[in-house]
DNA sequence: GTATGGATTGTC
DNA sequence: ACAATCCATACT
C-alpha cells in the first residue's frame, strides 16, 4: 500500500486533519507490526490557537519538534499518565500538528489487547474491546507509543501511514475536546471524525 | 527551588 | 463527580 509522503503533511493543518480520516497507521517493531485506521483527529495551529502548546509560536524543548519539518511525530505526556500522538504539519518554521484522537484496530490486535489490559483479545468483554483505542491516551497505550517516539519520522520505515482502503465515510466536524482554558479557541471547529464509527472517543 | 495545571482515563 | 500521577513550564 502506498505511503503518505512528506508533501501530504506539508499543507494546511485542517485539510490534513480531515484527510487523515480513514488512513492506515502502520507501526513496525522488530518482527511485529500493527495496523489501525484513523477515525478521529484535531488540528492545532500554534500561530493563532490558544489551545496549542505552541500558541504564539512559543518555542520550548517540548514544542520544538512542531517547528521542524512536517511528517514527524510529536508525542507528549498528559496528566502524568498518558501519551498523545500528533503528526507535525505545514512547513518548517510553522508550529502546527494534528492530534490523533482515535483509531480502529485492524491488525496486531492481540498485542494491543495485551498492552492495554494484560489480557488476550478473547478475554475482553464488549466494553473493553470498544475502549481499546477510542481516545488519544488509549490508542498510544494500545499501540505502544511513548516518549521514545517523539521526533520520529513518520515517513520512514518503522512508523508511517498508508492510503488504506477506499471505503466511503462521512466526516463530522465539531469543537475540540478538553480545551476549556483556551478562551475563544474553544469554539473553533477543528475536530473531525468518521460518522458512526464505534471507535470515536466518547 | 517551588508552584501550577494539563490536547485523559477509569472509577466512584 | 473526582482521583491518579508527573513533567513541562513559569515564576522567585
Amino acid at each position: 500500500m502506498n505511503k503518505l509522503t512528506r508533501e501530504f503533511y506539508n499543507r494546511d493543518t485542517l485539510d490534513v486533519a480531515k484527510e487523515l480520516l480513514g488512513k492506515h497507521l502502520i507501526i513496525i517493531e522488530g518482527n511485529k507490526s500493527s495496523t489501525s485506521k484513523i477515525v478521529e483527529t484535531e488540528g492545532y495551529i500554534g500561530s493563532i490557537d490558544k489551545a496549542a502548546h505552541s500558541y504564539q509560536n512559543k518555542r520550548t524543548p517540548r514544542t520544538e519538534v512542531m517547528f521542524g519539518p512536517p511528517g514527524y511525530a510529536y508525542v507528549y505526556l498528559i496528566y502524568g499518565m498518558y501519551y498523545c500522538l500528533n503528526i507535525v504539519t505545514e512547513a518548517a518554521g510553522e508550529s502546527a500538528a494534528v492530534l490523533i484522537r482515535a483509531v480502529e484496530p485492524i491488525s496486531g490486535v492481540e498485542e494491543m489487547s495485551i498492552r492495554r489490559y494484560k489480557k488476550t483479545i478473547d478475554q475482553l468483554n464488549r466494553k473493553e474491546i470498544s475502549n481499546l483505542t477510542s481516545g488519544p491516551g488509549k490508542l498510544c497505550m494500545a499501540l505502544g507509543i511513548n516518549k521514545s517516539h517523539n521526533g520520529m519520522d513518520m515517513c520512514g520505515d518503522s512508523i508511517y501511514l498508508t492510503y488504506g482502503s477506499d471505503e466511503e465515510h462521512e466526516i463530522v466536524t465539531s469543537k475540540r475536546i478538553n480545551i476549556d482554558y483556551a478562551e475563544e479557541a474553544v469554539d473553533y471547529p477543528w475536530r473531525f471524525y468518521i460518522k458512526d464509527n464505534p471507535f470515536v472517543s466518547k
